[in-house]
DNA sequence: CCGCAATATCGGTGAATTGCGATAGAACAT
DNA sequence: ATGTTCTATCGCAATTCACCGATATTGCGG
């Protein structure tokens, strides 16, 4: 994952909205659709499917177009390569790497 | 950790400016000051500092006066805080709560 | 005291974000 | 076909972001 992607994907979570919106959708795994967000928040639906469109975009989540309905779903892979990144970053940024205590000179 | 703070956290992170600011910041261990950022990115002093501002206000980074210079020194505490959230945000969206295989009813 | 170097902050500009209501289109039931 | 429901998209306004150059401040050396 380079840099932009990384930025990008943490961007997208970087909402609250957001963040509870993956809460939700994760509460209904997969039976979930924009009207039911929408009724979960304090926003307007045109408010809320741009927000969907933003994780989207981000990979995060996925659109499954059900009769009438989109259905979402949450992509538990790019959540993990996410995860596999950010501790790659933290661990890159780590005070000191000492390789021995015998080579302090 | 709440939604809010998380969010504002995961923002500051997401620039791919911040990020590579946050690695110069690691490599330099403590002895980084504004300008050796600034050498090392094709940016605008000012545009520097303000991008150190974000990550001083997300309390990524700490100031530390010297001399005519200021260091900027990494906050493992916040990012290890930040990783713990992430981990429970992830938690929290992981597909099942399967107790037990006999419990598939 | 005077200039110099480092840096934060101000003012400005253009782009992106966040929110909204209104609208358009798709699928469905009648 | 018609109306209903769900949802994406289109303006639109307000706000924030990213970047810059210019400026003010602060500490140091002469």
């Amino acid at each position: 994952m380079r840099d932009d992607d990384i930025a990008n994907t943490m961007r997208a979570l970087g909402h609250p909205v957001r963040l509870e919106i993956m809460r939700i959708l994760a509460k209904q795994q997969g039976q979930c659709c924009c009207a039911d967000v929408t009724d979960s928040l304090p926003l307007a639906q045109s408010t809320v499917s741009q927000h969907i469109k933003v994780l989207l975009d981000a990979g995060l989540i996925e659109r499954k177009p059900h009769g009438t309905r989109n259905r979402y779903i949450i992509q538990h892979d790019r959540l993990a390569e996410l995860g596999t990144a950010f501790g790659g970053l933290l661990q890159g940024l780590v005070p000191a790497p000492v390789h021995t205590e015998a080579e302090t000179a």
